[in-house]
DNA sequence: TTAACACATGAATAGCTGTTCAGGTATCTA
DNA sequence: TAGATACCTGAACAGCTATTCATGTGTTAA
């Protein structure tokens, strides 16, 4: 079965000049560390198929309201999620597609055969 | 200044049919909190400039060796980074560059203004 | 106004993670 | 062989994280 693989998946500026700085190393460590949790991942791939309140988000991906009004904060905090007020419910969706980029590369590396 | 896109950032296919299993959620959490610490960063951005010798690698990155092996033992299991014993040395290296391709995504995440 | 609803938030706690420390194995050198 | 070197590993512990629980805020309905 053909991947539509189309072009350019290796115009690889190679993105390292030297050690990451701790500071910049923080920096992904933070926005990675927020992808490192099954839950936001579910509460992300919910998003990605619709816009929901988070009521709604919560019995799809079956976790306490509570549970998810923390972790949208968390996703919020590093805009990976919209946040719009409407009334007394509050709309969640997904801010933009980097999340689809990273969860493909994921895949791909995950599905990789086991030697090189 | 002008970044070096070049061609097809946007041959989006979107991934998700479905919230995701708690089994692919978890693969997911699993593979990005490898990448959630700064340390583990910093031996990757170190690896990705030329491979390295665990003892070189720890002076490198700052760290006690036993630290390092203990991280590179993570970085292994998740088929980050190549093996190669040499007497009794150790020659670690980059596996793919699928890092190459993560990094890059969440800089530009990281990088976006502020409000969509 | 009162009650119900939707969501957010702070504190507490249980579970996870990364480091250190103390060893252990394999290899090389003298 | 003995000692040094390079690396690995298990246990322990400190710090972090995600949930629950109780409560608070703002909005709508009666």
């Amino acid at each position: 079965m053909e991947t539509s693989k189309v072009c350019c998946e290796e115009h690889s500026v190679f993105p390292f000049e030297q050690v990451l700085s701790q500071e910049q190393a923080q920096r992904m460590a933070e926005f990675f560390g927020v992808l490192s949790d099954s839950n936001r991942w579910r509460i992300l791939s919910a998003l990605a198929l619709q816009s929901m309140r988070v009521r709604d988000l919560a019995a799809k991906v079956a976790m306490s309201e509570s549970a998810v009004s923390h972790q949208l904060r968390i996703l919020r905090t590093m805009r990976l999620v919209r946040y719009e007020k409407q009334g007394r419910n509050v709309l969640y969706s997904l801010k933009d597609s980097h999340i689809f980029n990273l969860y493909r590369e994921a895949l791909e590396h995950i599905n990789e055969p086991p030697d090189d």
